[in-house]
DNA sequence: TCATGATTAGACCAATCGGTCTAGTCTTTC
DNA sequence: GAAAGACTAGACCGATTGGTCTAATCATGA
């Protein structure tokens, strides 16, 4: 029952932030230390590996919050189309919440760095766990396996490129009209 | 008839390239100059506010080499599709020879930095451009304007995010498979 | 030939970077 | 209550950052 959250969460919780905010290599890790309330000393306790560590947390966080979201939006969906677009407006609405200027959650976190692989492998397993939590609904809405992975892969490109161009203009439109670009107008 | 390209150019050139590997923060002043072989001196008086600058300039010339893709690509096109999987194709072939690591060319380049309303105009600017071209062919190919814009913001958003889904995989077949994503199997 | 503005050249700067290290303070266990 | 390990605290480090500034060199037109 602690209603503080423990110190390595709040420093997770703080890259993650700031992270989405700046990139990797545009946030000092004084800047991360300041959010949290954290001193150096702790960072390197908790993360051996400095900020590279700290990152791969911080992404790992943010995946199991967007499959969260997924959960959310699929699980009373009739079908697939309806899961999709509950996900897009629960997403726009972070948008909006986000001041509309911070990167796509995942998408943005990873890739630059100093050690380029181990961040690209960061990414690929998130991706791919987002994809799989959501090709099992389309399975269990009666789609096959590879036909469902397939839709799931379709649905998460989509939305990585919508945020991108709803990040440029500002506006969360883009994300609410992806199921109508996907699927065609709703009937 | 130069054979050389000028100072300016040899700095927007290696300051895209390496922008695109290691992002903006990611990338230092020193790196790009020595990559382009010009002293601190002339990048301060072509780009008298630096480093802001000279990643704006090279946010401009990468779009306008994206549209030059898709000028080849739409030019001879009988219908749309063709055109967009021309593009596609090519820009594939792009990502393999960048070594599959780098990020898409514009998209990956802007947001970051300390300026960061600047650079997000700059990028709206550079998605514009793109996306209207990409619609006048679709106009040139027959569709009413509001479908041809609708038709190339589609285009787009699946170009961006089909790239960064084959940079985690380091494969290039999701770029080449999105044409059959976005409308259906070839027939 | 000389003068002038454009351009190149790089030494230099304060600030910040990520990371190390030692000292101290809790918490747990016997 | 004492010993031991988990954790906090922050001073400190060399390296690197983007940026400034002065001096030299170049091209050009009178």
């Amino acid at each position: 029952m602690s209603d503080e959250p423990s110190t390595r969460d709040r420093l997770v919780q703080a890259a993650t932030r700031l992270f989405r905010q700046r990139g990797y290599d545009g946030t000092g890790l004084t800047e991360i230390l300041t959010e949290a309330g954290v001193p150096k000393g702790s960072l390197y306790h908790h993360f051996p590996d400095g900020k590279a560590d700290l990152a791969c947390a911080a992404a790992d966080w943010t995946a199991s919050e967007i499959i969260r979201v997924i959960d959310d939006s699929f699980r009373a969906a009739p079908d697939w189309r309806h899961g999709v677009t509950t996900f897009c407006y629960k997403m726009a609405k972070l948008f909006d919440i986000l001041n509309s200027a911070d990167a796509c959650p995942i998408f943005g976190l990873l890739f630059e760095g100093p050690d380029h692989d181990r961040f690209r492998a960061q990414a690929e397993q998130s991706f791919d766990r987002i994809i799989a939590a959501a090709a099992r609904y389309g399975q269990a809405l009666g789609m096959p396996a590879d036909t469902a992975l397939d839709a799931a892969e379709t649905f998460i490109i989509g939305f990585q490129g919508s945020w991108t161009l709803a990040r440029t203009r500002r506006k969360s439109d883009v994300l609410r009209g992806l199921p109508a670009r996907l699927y065609g107008p709703s009937s």
